[in-house]
DNA sequence: AACACGATTGACTCGTCAGTCAATCCCCCC
DNA sequence: GGGGGGATTGACTGACGAGTCAATCGTGTT
């Protein structure tokens, strides 16, 4: 026979998905496991059958983000055909689109972790960082190629952009940036363009 | 005679910033009202008697140093000798020496409030706003006088520029950086710089 | 049909902690 | 020098919520 009406990984992952809802909406701090169990539509003690504590929870949630996060960036580094800046263009686009597709995900991601510097960021700063690793080989690449400037560190370089990505998605997050769909592509842009490009205007030649 | 030996103004300041100490350690949900008092040398009552709760021992700490920011911000805006690069620089280099001066407030600010879209960071969206605001006049002076591209939006420049600046705090924050006296003021010129300049190396004429 | 065993349930325990309050202290003023 | 009132104390309360567990269910197996 098939398998039951919802299998076990069917169960976790209705467990989870109900969770990022949950600290999405409320914060991981302030809402209860009872709120992920009745999300979910399951007893209280489900959630103590799949997971250990609540903490597990949220770091299922992350690293199962971040881990594909790191996979797609170090792919995009791979393609040797790519210049530096196409390279970052194709990693916030990624970004930007999983903000897109799954924006309570990457809500719980950035605000729970990724920016929580007293619990799980720490926890989880060898992933974070491992993010920043790649992306600091890619712009040093960069630079090595003379296709940018070699004034500033590639590490710090990693941190500005990965910083205006970050600035971006809390814009939507805070409802301080328009969402649909003309915006995201418009942000993509003015990333990759602002980093890369700078505010300066460039000397006219001839004025 | 002179005032008591500690004042009423007195004793709030300390409560106010042992309060900074245990929130930069332990982070605002995870420490008890007790460690506070504790940290402060005073009985646990006692925080009760200066501030209603909790949470408005966090909003005062908060928008003390807030108001500070957004004052030096319009000061620095007023100074119509300066270009608006100039204007970004002094800015970006008050907010990196608030953090070299105080690093556990800017801690708390950052990490508590700032980026935290679930509460106080809701709560106070109007004052980040206002931040956001300022630096976004600053650039669009600087697009309507030539010396910026005005390809990008002013109130996304702005966050772009602010983004950066906070992720270098972050970068402290989480033992990412190196602190020390060169590093403070080598990462303000990398701001700016990569704001301002852009990742891309110059086209080189005759080449 | 009866058994075995993991899935599922939700009432319960136990610790924690924000906020209260009545008692005490201490300083200043008359 | 004594009385008034704000400052200070810390034990206490009440609520809340994470995690436990014994009981029940449902399905596949023999």
């Amino acid at each position: 026979m098939a398998t039951a009406r919802t299998s076990a990984s069917e169960r976790r992952r209705q467990i989870l998905d109900a969770a990022v809802r949950v600290f999405a909406r409320q914060g991981f701090h302030t809402c209860r496991v009872s709120d992920i169990a009745d999300e979910a539509g399951v007893a209280y003690g489900l959630v103590y059958h799949y997971f250990r504590s609540k903490d597990e929870v949220l770091d299922t949630i992350f690293l199962e983000r971040w881990d594909v996060m790191v996979e797609v960036i170090e792919e995009v580094d791979r393609r040797a055909e790519l210049t530096a800046r196409e390279k970052l263009t194709a990693i916030t686009s990624f970004i930007v689109d999983s903000y897109r597709h799954d924006p309570d995900l990457m809500k719980v991601v950035i605000v729970e972790v990724t920016r929580a510097a007293n619990t799980f960021g720490r926890t989880h700063l060898d992933a974070i960082n491992r993010a920043y690793d790649r992306l600091g080989a890619i712009i040093a690449q960069g630079m090595a190629a003379g296709e940018f400037r070699d004034t500033i560190t590639p590490q710090f370089a990693a941190m500005a952009f990965y910083g205006a990505i970050e600035q971006a998605l809390t814009g939507w997050i805070f409802d301080m940036l328009p969402t649909g769909e003309k915006s995201f592509e418009q942000v993509k842009l003015f990333i990759v363009d602002t980093i890369c490009g700078g505010l300066d205007a460039p000397p006219r030649p001839g004025v």
